[in-house]
DNA sequence: GATGAATGAGTGTTCATTCAT
DNA sequence: AATGAATGAACACTCATTCAT
């Protein structure tokens, strides 16, 4: 009786309580400083919560920071449904995957930030075991996705898939680190639109860059 | 006469002595645990100083960071030139600075992990200044290669020299990062093998990965 | 029942517990040493507490500073009160005062000690607020007392009042820096008699040192 | 002949060089900042000169502070005989002498800094020597002329004259230590006039505050 | 006479963590 | 579930001092 309800509290940004409030700044606090730079001091001041309370929740830092991942492991995974890829074809297929990962990573940048600082890590403890979840149900899409075009003599033969799908994972990682970067770069006229750049990476894969010879 | 010979100290990994063994040792912790991560003194420990002599030589974590941020700078900027790029066609120099650049950033991990690191920071400060003079360089010679092969009919008309570029530099970065990941990954062989990674990466940039339909 | 009783505490000089503890240790420390002469890990040892735990208090060596200060304001404001001035002639509540005003400075040696550093300090900041605060007690107290001397044709009219407490405050408080100095002084008989000291000083101050003529 | 000739530095405010710069530089830190709050880092720096140079010219800090004593204390005596005092009565030369004495306070602010900051130190070990040293000049001068004042009949012969001289050097220091404080006191109209506050001065301790009562 | 490099002990401060309540 | 007090170890940094040149 005495208990708020909390369970509306996820949608929209109400001020959350208690270990939801924690975790919530935690996310972002390690997404933005890192592991080492982010304390746990500065995370209980902005949630409004005593740092005693972290431990009560979570442990210890590596617990909230372990919460912190797996909360976003959550967050980041369902979202590969969340526009399912469907075309008849693997060219317009890869075409929808190439615009929607973009946008997945643009709309979760925290947690690819995480991600990120976490593969250029040493530890290689929680590395595989999250980079790789994470990683790997894309990267098995994508792969799925180029044999399908193979089987059905859309795609060469000759391509290896998991090639194509790191290109293409990596086009956008890349994007994804460098934008703030590239917006000073006079050839780059993308920074500022996925969208284009997105087609554009799509266009490169499927035909290649070569002009055509007759 | 009373001065002992350092000389041989430039050649291998002997121990520097002062500033430079300083320099050294701070290199790669800030490397391997980035800004905050890294401490002095353990990095005084190892460079067998005192930590005072740090603040002597650098005056702050900051002052040293940025030291070593330079100096990683000076260590890149040249390696484009180690092995020149000269080739009669553009497809030919594509195929070769794909190669040369993958090779580079393996050898120079150190840098390429600070560098990558402070993408992912939100500083910009730095960011900005640093990372832009590092990647402006193999970026816009990359852009000038393709100009060069559009011009000469080889590369056809219609597409982004920049966007070539990203996909490159991007598909580079990536492999750097996830090559760990790669390892336990079932449908990739390139792991181990960043020269055949290269080949496939041109191939791909170049041709496309379509089948030619007739 | 489970709670300790610190009661007695107060009393005495007691060993005080957590921020009192430190407080009391800081307030000898500071008086005696100065700012920059007290540091935090001598008064950690001798509080008996973590010097973690200053910072839990206080914040800052500047804080507890500060805490120190206030302290001593509040120690020091009451005692003008503790023996009430109250006689019927100006003259007497003169003498009364001197003798109370030096009793009160030699009860409260770390007080006055800390007081008369600060004043001799560059800060501003900290010495109006908080010198000003103490000062202007005795002073205003004194100022009044003459006018109203004045007004009872007790005190010479063209005398002015400020002046008359500048030189009775003067005085104690020269007293008070330079008696260890007296000491060694031939020409001294008061050094280590503040009672003779103060009936002396209002006697020259009331009927100055020249010989009647008439 | 590389040598330039220092000889004419001392007068005017030439930058000195070497060992008499560091010396200026330290008198100004000591007095601004007391022996703790002055660093050899800061005076180096202000003097133009390395740090290492310090400890050959001094020795160590302590020895620094002792050549600004000394260095304060022949700059101090022989001041008394700047204005020599010269007048037929005792109470003329009392007048004149408290006039002269916050003059000169005031013209050696430094000085008189330091020394009174050493009176509130608690090491006695310089205290006694150095603050004797200065002190019992002013003293004994002043003992002397009343003690004559006395035999001439002009000052009453159950004056101490000791006392009187207190209340004098007291009542000046006071006015010293305290100007800045009292420039906000409403009821203080001598704050910035020496002057008028050194005649006040002179004339209560003749006369007395009392009203003549016949 | 003067310097730059180097140092050990110490500074104030922050860290993640624990505990009693 | 939550807090304030407390802690030990570590933090970046400064201190006065030394030494070879």
């Amino acid at each position: 009786m005495t208990k708020r309800l909390t369970g509306r509290d996820t949608e929209a940004s109400a001020p959350a309580q208690g270990r939801e409030a924690i975790l919530a700044v935690a996310k972002k606090q390690f997404a933005e400083y890192g592991y080492h730079g982010a304390t746990l001091s500065k995370i209980a001041t902005r949630a409004k919560v005593c740092k005693a309370n972290i431990f009560h929740h979570f442990g210890s830092k590596e617990g909230l920071y372990l919460a912190v991942l797996k909360d976003y492991c959550e967050q980041l995974s369902p979202l590969r449904g969340s526009r399912p890829i469907s075309a008849p074809t693997c060219r317009e297929q890869l075409r929808q995957f190439a615009q929607v990962h973009l946008e997945n990573m643009l709309n979760e940048q925290g947690a690819v930030q995480l991600f990120l600082r976490e593969l250029l890590a040493k530890d290689s403890l929680r590395k595989e075991i999250l980079a790789k979840g994470v990683l790997e149900d894309n990267f098995s899409s994508l792969v799925q996705m180029v044999r399908e075009g193979q089987e059905a003599g859309e795609i060469r033969p000759d391509i290896d898939p998991a090639m194509l799908a790191v290109m293409l994972l990596g086009a956008d990682v890349f994007f994804f680190m460098a934008r703030d970067v590239f917006q000073h770069f006079r050839d780059v006229h993308f920074a500022e639109a996925p969208g284009d750049y997105s087609k554009a990476l799509s266009e490169i894969l499927l035909k290649g860059c070569l002009a055509k010879r007759d």
